[in-house]
DNA sequence: CTCGTTTTATGCGAGATTGTACAAAACGTA
DNA sequence: TACGTTTTGTACAATCTCGCATAAAACGAG
């Protein structure tokens, strides 16, 4: 699945494109029109290249979707990992959410990439399939991992900590498929606020099953 | 965009095929595949009747798409409806929960049929952005409904309610993924429990923001 | 300047998709 | 039995979709 381009043949008519660049017009016209909602010709289109071009640079539409959510999950990582990073847990989890609906809602009701496009044939296209699993899992894992560093700082069992984690990551899809909607950021905001007390709320010693 | 049919005339040949049978085998259908990943023809074959047949009956694709979607969230209601009506409100939750994962994951790895097709193309198909809009909405209203219920009981101020319901729809949400995804039903469902020991914790008086 | 290499751009052809027209079939009514 | 009505099934045309063939253009190397 690697480049179907030979960039280190000696000589060779050079591209009049840069791939980074088509590659995010494409990201963005199949984000927004989902991937069977798309035409090669469409999405060359948006690119502002010709179909022949297209294919000899990304391969056929799996292909380009695949590389196109590839650079989408990127740059959402790097945006929430970036984030994250705040000491406190709250302000660092209000601003991992922030930075995912700042995404969501930019430029159009977006929401996300993955979240948003491929469960619709994620049953019928293994490629689809693939990027929704990787993406739950990725997102589990994200928010896991900053919970793990609370360790001894909190009174929750560790056990415990995956099935929080997992409600971060159900109010990120949740948040994912309003944006879609049309839901404003300040709505989007609130949700998560909500949830993100909820969690530390548990992550403080306190009498279960009352 | 009632039925193109006229049953009222006085004669006329017989439907070969059963109106109401017929959209569940389309529902079925696109539930799988997505609007998109459909075609009429495919449709068609799956309802084991043909096209003109099919548009004379449901209309085009789009009309064919809300029907089913109709139908779906009929059904989805009825069970979850019938799920919450327990007294006690986790036992309560639980059912419903355990009807939707139900639904989500019986004849294979569905999810939910809006929650899972219609974002991909809502913002390019107006259908599918209504859909998706109503879904969340109806989804939110319904755990809302059932929180009021506690009112009396519970020591949550009732400006809190819309956002622990919220909290449940969110998890819904991401049932609706993970199902799409291949989750097993367990795991799906101590997902859900988590979620609803959080929200029954969180109708109960604690001191917040310690 | 010539040759080989790579990209560009146009366009063709096979197949899929969709709406609809048409005649035949199956019914109720007179 | 004749007639109007509605559905059925085939078929056709217009369009869309996609892969690929082909020629021209742009570059480096010798």
């Amino acid at each position: 699945m690697r480049d179907r381009t030979k960039p280190a043949g000696r000589g060779g008519r050079p591209r009049k494109f840069d791939q980074a660049e088509a590659l995010t017009k494409m990201r963005l016209r199949l984000w927004t029109t989902g991937l069977s909602g798309a035409s090669l010709d469409g999405i060359a289109r948006s690119a502002s290249l010709n179909r022949p071009s297209l294919a000899a640079a990304f391969g056929d539409k799996d292909a380009i979707y695949v590389q196109a959510a590839a650079e989408f999950a990127a740059m959402m990582n790097a945006r929430m990992s970036e984030a994250i990073r705040i000491a406190d847990l709250g302000p660092a989890l209000t601003a991992a959410f922030d930075a995912a609906i700042d995404i969501y809602t930019r430029d159009g009701p977006h929401g996300c990439f993955m979240l948003c496009t491929a469960p619709a044939e994620a049953l019928i296209n293994p490629v689809c399939h693939t990027i929704l699993e990787q993406a739950l899992e990725s997102i589990d894992a994200f928010f896991l991992r900053r919970l793990e560093l609370e360790q001894g700082l909190i009174a929750t069992s560790p056990a415990d900590l995956p099935l929080l984690a997992a409600q971060l990551g159900a109010m990120l899809h949740s948040l994912a498929l309003r944006a879609r909607a049309g839901w404003s950021p300040e709505r989007l905001r609130s949700l998560a606020a909500g949830t993100i007390r909820s969690v530390i709320g548990q992550l403080r010693p306190q009498r279960r099953q009352a």
